[in-house]
DNA sequence: TATTGTTATACTCTATAACTATA
DNA sequence: TATAGTTATAGAGTATAACAATA
């Protein structure tokens, strides 16, 4: 299958493209500890979010409050995350649990690993340009 | 919220997040042909490999048989694919239709669109770059 | 009044497994 | 036997709308 000058010249279709081949490598370095890569996400954000409300939480992962409750619910479920009593009684804020704290390294490593996977074809210098790139470029849309 | 050392500096989150920011402007783009990027992903292949299989379609997006099959239900629905006979009799070989062909170009405009809007924040040489590198590193993972 | 979390419900996308017709 | 398409069904992930508690 061709793709064509067209499609190939797109950020949009390069991205997901690469974004699927990706998410692949991630969930299979995470597939042993049977977690998927955005609940990992999640993980990290509280962490270094300690304290932090499930809205918020789930501001920056572009989800809704009602979404964003459910991933809470499974990282509770789990026994990574813990649901304390914060400065305003409505909201919940975020911790992470003993649990929480050493497995969160581990899935960390994994992702490590399966980024240096993503960067195969790169050399270092181009591999810090891409994450560099991706950064920057949000910036501009947000 | 901050993202921590730690996140910001994995390619895999880069990616997603700026995957998010992407996906919803490409949306926006389209939105008043109310048709998904993902299918015109689709369209745009299929232009670029007419006559091509279900099947085949499917492996470059990543989906199987089945879902590759609704995909095609979709567009030939809207008018934009007709399935015809192709040598192998088992097979489906898709073309465009004319309305297809006529629309095909409109969709891409409207990509090209929000292309710009995603590399706001970047100088053209810069977005020439993450276009390339993206490329670049999907090679070493297929 | 506005906001946080919650619940119930529905929609989209994708996967699996089994069937058919060709090869 | 293997492959392309199809069908029925189920599973994630997400969204909307309405409600309770708190601000």
């Amino acid at each position: 299958m061709k793709e064509g000058k067209e499609l190939s010249s797109l950020l949009g279709y390069q991205l997901q493209m690469f974004q699927l081949a990706a998410q692949s490598l991630a969930r299979e370095a995470l597939a042993r500890h049977d977690i998927s890569p955005a609940r990992v996400t999640a993980l990290l954000l509280i962490r270094a979010n300690q304290g932090c409300t499930q809205t918020a939480l789930g501001e920056v992962l572009s989800v809704n409050r009602s979404s964003a409750m459910k991933l809470v619910n499974y990282l509770e479920g789990r026994g990574f995350v813990k649901r304390e009593a914060g400065a305003d009684l409505r909201a919940n804020a975020l911790q992470l649990t003993a649990e929480g704290e050493r497995m969160v390294d581990e899935f960390f490593a994994a992702l490590k690993r399966a980024d240096a996977k993503m960067q195969a074809a790169l050399t270092p210098e181009e591999g810090e340009m891409l994450i560099a790139l991706l950064a920057k470029a949000r910036t501009g849309v947000e």
